[in-house]
RNA sequence: UGGGCUAUCGCCAAGGGGUAAGGCACAGGACUUUGACUCCUGCAUUCGCUGGUUCAAAUCCAGCUAGCCCAG
């Protein structure tokens, strides 16, 4: 019998070509958009539609009718608010810097759209992810480094459980990323000239301090200093919702030579400012801890970690200093550690886990 | 209300008779899960004001205005 497997289906060329990739391996595919944030009002609105949008719906539907698969719109409004956008919200308001994307694929994607796909008895969830899952020589799941390196999306994955990984594909991560136009193309797929989505799918306007204020009316941190970290005071800035570590634009300082962010003090409503080398350093402390190629983490090892999305990477010592706490000492001291941004860590070509950046 | 100094882009700052450097900031673009970093482009027909000298003045002269310093 057909494994049967539900792909998540945003509307775009990735997602359209990995539901056809999979229909041609022979399993038996119903595409299913998930609706997560967008209001009707907002969605009239919408023009281009992000990677989750509203056109998305239309643009998934006439992909899937081209394919001649199901097609069904699911509702994930509650859970995306509650896991993706409040927790946007109030890590800003904590004077950290969210990364809404990973907590999307943790808990929306996969939580919530796999539960409900295997209610309905599928066998797999389906993206179209540029990433590829392994089984290990230990028979642990792994998320792998994509054919396509410059679109490599792993950082974005380290979060999900063995049990999510053992039920899931990602067709797309076997292809280069022009392979896929192709497909798209040679299958007269209705999206095929789609551009790529990018940013954050909820703020399409890309305000996030507006964003912020309107969710959280009442509760924003307001105006406070700019400071060096010797305490003197070199102006106002806007509210530290507005900042992030290792900025430089935006900020309105003419000191007459860059200047960047260094840290950030919710306490105080302070924004601490310094020069580019104060901006490096080479520790960092991380929790919520999901270990993927491992079972945990019983010794040092080094690995190689990425500090951010388009982070290339920095060989790095590891060691678990408590419970859920894992201590990196970096070789070389890398650029603007940021708490609230995920630490992902890598061993040959797969993830071997990850964390959260706490402030020191 | 005696003496001296300074007034050039939002900030800093070159230029001292020949037709306005540069840095920062800012804006737009590329890139992008971070208004991040980075990169590209743009950004004073005008030099406190008014006159004068000169073929030519931000540059020289005079007066005025403002600020700073010293004397009171």
């Amino acid at each position: 019998m057909k494994k049967k497997v539900v792909v998540g289906m945003s509307g775009g060329v990735d997602s359209s070509v990995a539901a056809y990739l999979l229909k041609e391996q022979g399993y038996d595919v119903i595409g299913v958009t998930m609706q997560i944030w967008q209001d009707e009002e907002q969605a009239a609105q919408e023009e281009n539609g992000g990677c989750c949008g509203l056109s998305a719906v239309d643009d998934a539907r006439r992909v899937a009718q081209h394919l001649d698969i199901p097609y069904y719109v699911m509702n994930f409004k509650k859970e995306f608010k509650e896991k993706v956008m409040d927790y946007f919200v109030e890590e800003y308001l904590a004077g950290r810097t969210p990364n809404p994307c990973i907590a999307c694929n943790r808990y929306v994607k996969w939580e919530s759209l796999l539960q409900r796909s295997m209610e309905i008895g599928a066998d797999y969830i389906a993206t179209g992810h540029y990433a590829r899952i392994v089984q290990l020589p230990n028979g642990r799941y792994a998320i792998r480094n994509s054919v396509t390196a410059a679109k490599d999306q792993t950082y974005a994955l380290y979060n999900l459980t063995q049990y999510q990984l053992a039920h899931t594909l990602m067709p797309v991560g076997d292809y280069e990323k022009d392979e896929i136009r192709k497909i798209a193309q040679r299958e007269h797929l209705p999206v095929a000239h789609k551009p790529d989505s990018q940013e954050i799918c909820f703020i399409p306007d890309h305000d996030y301090a507006a964003f912020i204020d309107r969710e959280a009316t009442g509760r924003v941190p307001g105006k406070g200093n700019f400071v060096t970290k010797d305490g003197n005071v070199l102006g106002e800035h806007l509210g530290i919702t507005h900042y992030t570590i290792g900025q430089r634009k935006g900020l309105n300082l003419a000191m007459g030579h860059p200047v960047f962010v260094t840290d950030i003090r919710p306490e105080t409503d302070e924004v601490v400012i310094g020069e580019n080398e104060d901006v490096f350093s080479d520790t960092l402390f991380c929790k919520n801890l999901n270990f993927m190629s491992i079972e945990d983490l019983t010794e040092p090892r080094e690995v190689l970690a990425k500090i951010r999305y388009a982070h290339r990477g920095e060989r790095c010592l590891i060691e678990k200093v408590g419970e859920d706490t894992v201590k990196c000492t970096f070789k070389a001291p890398v650029r603007a550690i940021t708490p609230g941004q995920a630490v992902v860590f890598y061993e040959d070509e797969h993830v071997l886990g990850g964390g959260v950046i706490m402030r020191l």
